[in-house]
RNA sequence: GCGGAUGUAGUGAAGGGGUUAUCACCUGAGGUUUCCAACCUCAUGUCACGGGUUCAAAUCCCGUCGUCCGCACCA
């Protein structure tokens, strides 16, 4: 009985609802799918994992947090891909009503289906007279487009803008490049970090914390120079053998070092190992055990448009192998489509030569005397026709296309050859960038998952919290062995003295017996309860407790306070 | 989104066209005890929501919402 997962699953999930940990959002109005509250003991477990998210990275030195809008407009996202990408078309089956994707129906009639239009899918699936996947009835109903962005209009009145509330956050670091080049004093690499809320209206949202409506995401963008040889040191790691899944195409699943899959090639970019390699650490430090760690490679046919290597670091608990953090080499994917969409030129870093390069070089130039009068308001654009005719020398007449499509004839007279002599000291490049995405709700449900321990106790069932002290909600409980003789006050005045100490959290639990008290700390995870007994007011000193082992020591509660304050409070043991 | 199951205190469950809805744990108060879920007394709190049938609905019917399973979908 113990050992059925989905039991274990229901108890560690009634668990969380009674203790106000996690629970549904909205559920007096009846709730709503996809979406959870973090209750008085889940909210701050949440923000201290997000903190020690946060604070993993600012140690890196050439890392900078920053925060943007979750409300995005609508080109932004299109530039990005997510217009196109977050809109599936649906064809639903008339005969048995189930729906599927529209382009996975005409996958094998078409090169690369997800490119078409409703109206091409339509007339693909009927011309192929494509089976129900369900019922084999050939019935479709017309494709009909499934975003699943939240979509919203920026300006209360008629009219306004089209945006859509954030799929990701990475696009608010893109949009940033530039100041973040400028902070960085134009020197790659560099990275910024953002956490936030994601939101993906999913059509059916499953499996508790895993698949949800509104998201803490929290990103990197790690902006990187491909030109140069990426060096990192990985002997931190060389005895941390990983779980590797590679693309079975190339790879069976093998564990070793990330130095080592990075040197063998299986890893393909060194800064995409190195990030595997700290992601590891990270979630290894918030209590994630390291025996339930994956990092799987996505399949050529799997990966997203962009990316040229991803890896996804996969976390087991009770529903399986889940996908927790996606690390992901983007190229220069994003920085150019949005130069591109918005013709800005700004998303580019300086790569200066090894060498001044001098460049002595002839060039066709027009007279703008003549082209002027010549061509009129076209002129402007039949100098840069002729610009980008750069070293070619043309025989006269020619004629030359506009970019506006448009032809003209130039001749001799209208242009005169000049030599170019300079000297060039680099050149802008699009810089590739490397993203670890982590899902933090999805993490801190695992975190949740293997931090709970079902025991026993003198043979009754126990459970306890194993949360790393560095993230658990409450700090220390705070317990008067009985409340009279003064001890309740005294216990009160600990307890007031440890909230209003930077970073620390208590409460203060009275009732029931001391044991009661104790297993209801147990429960939640807090990692050390006080105990104020009649020798506290002799001499101040309480016994601290050592929630994984009940093990206790009689400290001075300056001493207490201190060492908590510290981190340091197992060293008293 | 489709099909099936389902929704009763904070949690887990029993019951069920009839006026006061049951049990355990939990929670709170008092007593007792005083360092690992002890005991006694008392107390708080519930039939998902909306509509229908009926003299009477938590119970039967319909709809909505939620949950679970399967299909489909899924950064």
């Amino acid at each position: 009985m113990m050992s059925d997962p989905h039991a274990r699953l229901e108890r560690l999930t009634s668990m969380l609802r009674r203790r106000g940990v996690i629970l549904p959002a909205f559920e007096i109005h009846g709730g709503v799918a996809g979406l959870f509250d973090f209750g008085p003991m889940g909210g701050r477990l949440r923000r201290r994992l997000n903190n020690a998210w946060l604070e993993h990275w600012a140690t890196q030195g050439d890392i900078v947090e920053i925060d943007s809008p979750t409300i995005t407009p609508e080109s932004v996202l299109i530039a990005s891909g997510h217009v196109g990408e977050f809109n599936d078309h649906m064809s639903e089956c008339n005969g048995c009503g189930g729906a599927f994707r529209s382009d996975h129906l005409v996958e094998g009639f078409h090169p690369n289906p997800d490119v078409l239009a409703p109206k091409d899918l339509d007339k693909l699936i009927s011309d192929n007279n494509v089976n129900c996947l369900t019922c084999g009835a050939i019935d479709w109903k017309d494709a009909q487009p499934m975003n699943l962005m939240f979509s919203t209009r920026i300006g209360a009145m008629k009219g306004g803008r089209t945006a859509y509330m954030r799929p990701e956050t990475a696009q608010g670091m893109f949009m940033l490049f530039p100041a973040l080049y400028h902070h960085f004093r134009n020197r790659l690499p560099f990275g910024a970090v953002q956490t936030g809320k994601g939101y993906r209206n999913e059509i059916s949202p499953r499996q508790g914390m895993i698949r949800l409506r509104e998201f803490n995401m929290a990103e990197l963008e790690y902006f990187i120079d491909p030109e140069v040889e990426s060096n990192h040191d990985f002997s931190n790691w060389d005895s941390c053998l990983f779980n590797l899944v590679p693309d079975p195409e190339f790879s069976e699943p093998i564990e070793m070092s990330p130095g080592e899959a990075s040197a063998g090639n299986i890893i393909r970019h060194p800064t995409v190992a190195w990030f595997m390699a700290r992601t590891w650490d990270f979630l290894v430090s918030v209590g994630i055990d390291p025996t339930k760690i994956r990092f799987r490679q996505h399949e050529g046919t799997e990966m997203a448009h962009y990316a040229s290597d991803c890896w996804d670091a996969e976390i087991h608990g009770s529903y399986g192998w889940i996908e927790c953090v996606g690390i992901a080499h983007r190229g220069c994917y994003d920085l150019a489509a949005h130069e591109s969409a918005t013709g800005d030129n700004n998303l580019r870093a300086w790569r200066p030569y090894d060498e001044p390069m001098e460049v002595d070089k002839m060039i066709v130039a027009g007279k703008g005397s003549v082209i002027g009068p010549a061509f009129k308001e076209k002129a402007g654009l039949v100098n840069s026709a002729l610009e980008a005719l750069e070293g070619m020398s043309p025989v006269f007449p020619f004629d030359l296309k506009l970019t506006d499509g448009t032809m003209v004839t130039i001749d001799e007279n209208m242009v005169e050859e000049k030599r170019i002599q300079a000297t060039e000291h680099g050149e802008w490049f699009l810089p590739h960038v490397v993203e670890p995405a982590f899902g933090i709700d999805r993490i801190l449900w695992h975190v949740l998952d293997h931090a709970y321990d079902e025991t026993e106790k003198g043979g009754a069932p126990y459970t306890v919290l194993r949360l790393d002290p560095s993230i658990a909600a409450i700090d220390v409980a705070i317990l008067p062995l009985m409340e009279k003789d003064g001890l309740d006050e005294v216990a009160h005045d600990i307890h007031r003295q440890i909230c209003s100490t930077r970073n620390l959290s208590s409460y203060y639990d009275g009732s029931g017996s001391i044991g009661r008290r104790y297993a209801r700390a147990d429960e939640v995870g807090v990692p050390w309860a006080v105990t104020v007994d009649h020798e506290s007011m002799q001499d101040n000193t309480v016994t601290i407790r050592r929630r994984d082992d009940g093990a206790q020591v009689r400290i001075q509660v300056d001493e207490l306070v201190e060492n908590l304050a510290m981190s340091t409070i197992s060293s008293v043991f």
